[in-house]
DNA sequence: GTAATCGTTGACGTCAGCGTCAAGGTCAAG
DNA sequence: CTTGACCTTGACGCTGACGTCAACGATTAC
């Protein structure tokens, strides 16, 4: 499939396509006229990379899924490499958590001291 | 004070303070010879500026602070407009800090199913 | 032939909060 | 007089993941 329908059953940008290509991380064979030619397998590769976008992980992180894929298993999360992109990642998002947990404390106690009347609710705790 | 000494006390940049300046968040006189001066009140702003944006909020958000202050307040958070600022910046960390959760539970899901053997730890919650 | 719809590369724009030159003017000390 | 520390404005760089032209070629339909 040519990068249009690519893109549409991605449900993303040729745009994005081409970018990922010169980020090295698909790549496409050229039909005759110069058109890049897709198989299904780089839809594979488009989805593992989009759903790690989704949560939040970069394309650098995105790298060796793409790759264990591309190495022929089933799934991009069964190589050690994306094993290790996993922890690292649970690692900073638990930093992340941590600051904005911090954060909230900080502006909720700068709230009720500025407006004693609006305090939070407490409830509503996810 | 010049723009060195109160990017000394104020424990930033001079550029962070031009910067400033630029987004129309403090103003200078300027002596004759064209170098800006600045007076206690103006560290104040710049502190209050600062505290607010190591809180994880934008220039954007910190204007109603510093207008407080400049309006005579003892408080940047003494105003209104302040408070609602407060407020929004509350549900804005919330939401955050819920999508931030759901990542977690996804990639510690993936990571478990990938690896079995490297159950993330239940302990370390903060 | 021509219009519509695809594709190509290249390159600048976006968002925030500055960092970092460039190219100069000002001022006190020695 | 000169060094050196300070100041000025202006403008590009940076990070990430693309969006959005521009200017052009290819293919298909009619």
């Amino acid at each position: 499939m040519r990068i249009g329908e690519l893109a549409r059953r991605a449900g993303i940008s040729t745009r994005a396509l081409r970018y990922y290509e010169q980020q090295g991380l698909i790549t496409a064979r050229r039909a005759a006229n110069g058109y890049r030619e897709y198989s299904e397998e780089d839809l594979k590769l488009v989805t593992e990379i989009r759903s790690l976008l989704t949560v939040g992980f970069t394309l650098e992180d995105a790298r060796p899924f793409v790759a264990c894929l591309r190495a022929g298993h089933a799934s991009g999360s069964s190589c050690p490499e994306s094993v290790a992109v996993y922890r690292r990642k649970l690692a900073e998002i638990d930093d992340e958590i941590r600051t904005l947990l911090a954060r909230r404390a900080e502006v909720a106690a700068q709230l009720t001291t500025a407006c004693p009347g609006c305090l939070p609710r407490e409830q509503d705790k996810t």
